[in-house]
DNA sequence: TGCCAGGCCCTCTTTAGGGCCTT
């Protein structure tokens, strides 16, 4: 059985070193490409949320201040994820807040991030852009939600991933395009690419990364 | 005083600079 957690946070900046905190999470379950749950909560840190940050996600400070602390949102996300290993978009950004989230609410954060943007660029260097959206419109995959809400994005970025399984199976023979091989490929140096999936799968042919 | 992310990746590169991507 092939578990997989796609998670995105919506913040209230950047960085958690620079003071930034979560202002909600949203989980998706997959378990051999297939969503099969989900998790999402607004939370409530104390930090202020910019104007232009509800403008971007329609959050707003009187959301969150009526939403469950995030201490306790945060170890029920845990407990949601157990030992799956993880995907986000931009893995390096929402594994950051993981990480800092569940440091302040005392829960171990062990967890392995695969990127969809570092594996997208691998996989479709001719896409035009590699923002969420863009990658979405690109494969005609369906939007659900608003953007830049936690659950849509993750909804999104768990079809992405999907898409990326599919085309992995489907075009270079990959059987098991598991969490493993993700994080193989998003560490391989691009002019290698082709060598690594002919090696994992049962068509000799390069794609079109390389 | 004023400013404040950071890792990846491309190229007019590698003794560097700047765009992308996330909020």
């Amino acid at each position: 059985m092939s578990r997989i957690a796609v998670i995105d946070f919506e913040t209230t900046g950047v960085s958690p070193g620079q003071g930034a905190r979560a202002t909600e999470v949203a989980i998706v379950l997959l378990e051999n490409g297939r969503r099969v749950d989900h998790y999402q909560s607004l939370m409530k840190t104390g930090a202020w949320i910019p104007a232009f940050i509800t403008q971007l996600t329609g959050i707003t400070n009187a959301m969150v201040n009526a939403a469950p602390d995030a201490a306790g949102v945060m170890q029920d996300a845990a407990r949601f994820v157990g030992d799956a290993p993880m995907v986000a978009h931009n893995a390096a950004f929402d594994s950051k807040f993981w990480q800092a989230e569940l440091a302040l609410a005392g829960v171990a954060a062990p967890h392995a991030f695969a990127c969809t943007v570092l594996l997208s660029r691998r996989l479709y260097p001719e896409a035009p852009s590699h923002k969420l959206g863009s990658l979405v419109d690109y494969h005609g995959l369906p939007r659900t939600g608003q953007a830049h809400r936690a659950l849509a994005d993750a909804e999104m970025a768990a079809e992405l991933l999907a898409r990326m399984q599919h085309d992995l199976r489907q075009r270079w023979g990959v059987a098991e395009p598991g969490h493993a091989l993700l994080m193989a490929l998003q560490r391989c140096a691009k002019p290698q690419v082709g060598k690594l999936l002919a090696q994992h799968g049962n068509r000799p042919a390069v794609p079109a990364a390389c």
